[in-house]
DNA sequence: ATTATCTATAGATCTATAGATAATGC
DNA sequence: ATTATCTATAGATCTATAGATAATGC
């Protein structure tokens, strides 16, 4: 909590700037997403994430251990909103499987391209495959379990064997998730109209 | 050309390894192939690549000037031959556009998942976003732009609109080339039959 | 006294060049 | 003599720690 005017404990920084009202910990998270997702994790510095935030390379390390602690945050602060709806969506199970798919294809594409920078991007860094990131990879395949059992409770899902459910499955997750790409190329669109879009070809690749 | 046996000119290398019957510089791109796509650009040094290739790390500046001379050969020669299918599926008017779109689909994500080395990831690399790669950026937008006339010639798609029409480009570019990402979740599944899966998802999202 | 920051820096890289060396070719 | 390679290294980073400093809090 930063009250606007409320003059602060510690040594003052440096580089004065106006209160970004963020707590510290929060400044570097934004820093660092706008920094991995433009130039991507391995060519960051620590020092250009900690200046962008306002403080000193060595500063940074009173909040986090490293840039690892960084992407590992974001990543997961990426998935979970996603997560949240899309077991609520499971659960309501009166409603028709296809609108329910529809709606969570919609609300996770303009999550991942909505904010002000590109998180989704996050995913598409080679680094992101690495087994330190265990916690993100496990709720993204919780996500992605939620999208499989949409799509087998959907009409044209039911009468698929289980290879080819899980081929449906990937190729539509890999829509959602290589939508960021598509979002790159033309980022003036605006992203309700997109993610309506997007959810179309999400049902249409389903089979529905 | 290396013939077999040939005792070559030059300072023996330290590291005396089988013949790999590559030139160096074929050498120099297929280690930088594998690593990266696996480790990304930026975490990948010159001493892993030249290493890899057999040689020492000084040695490696003989053929190339460094990483960015290899990553855009390679970011280059991966859309080459999906560039040559598609000016030739262009010309060939009498054909219906649907089977062509279809054709350059299945063939575009063979390409792209085909090779030993992922190379399709290298798109995904933010390293790539870069001027620097110029070249590479002029020929994908040439396929893209040859994706864009065939979704037009379509049945489904001489109706759309301008702004409809760039839309089902980009997302079924989008299909396409996010299909690495698809890819690397399941890479045992058969590349023809997936190919030939995405083509189906991209027939569909075109509106077919 | 506590806290948040700073400055300074050791140690570990990594890139790119300079100059030496060990083959073949003539 | 020509060539492909090597070893050595200068200069430029980059990370993470140690220790100093400038605020507020009591």
């Amino acid at each position: 909590m930063s009250t606007s005017g409320a003059r602060r404990v510690g040594r003052p920084r440096a580089a004065q700037r106006p209160d970004s009202g963020l707590a510290p910990r929060a400044e570097l998270l934004e820093a660092a997403a706008e920094l991995f997702t433009t130039k991507g994790y391995a060519a960051t510095t620590t020092r250009a994430v900690a200046e962008r935030a306002g403080m000193r390379q060595a500063t940074m390390y009173h909040y986090v251990s490293g840039k690892e602690e960084l992407l590992a945050d974001l990543l997961e602060s990426t998935v979970t909103p996603s997560l949240t709806l899309a077991r609520a969506l499971l659960a309501d199970v009166d409603r028709p499987a296809e609108g329910r798919l529809w709606e969570l294809c919609r609300r996770d594409v303009e999550l991942l391209c909505g904010g002000p920078h590109n998180l989704g991007g996050l995913y598409l860094l080679p680094e992101v495959r690495s087994e330190r990131f265990a916690g993100f990879h496990a709720v993204r395949a919780e996500l992605k379990d939620a999208y499989r059992q949409l799509i087998a409770d959907t009409g044209a899902g039911s009468t698929l064997a289980k290879g080819e459910l899980s081929l449906r499955t990937d190729l539509l997750f890999g829509l959602i998730e290589g939508v960021i790409l598509v979002h790159r190329s033309d980022p003036e669109r605006s992203v309700a109209v997109f993610a309506a879009a997007t959810a179309d070809a999400a049902l249409r690749i389903a089979g529905c």
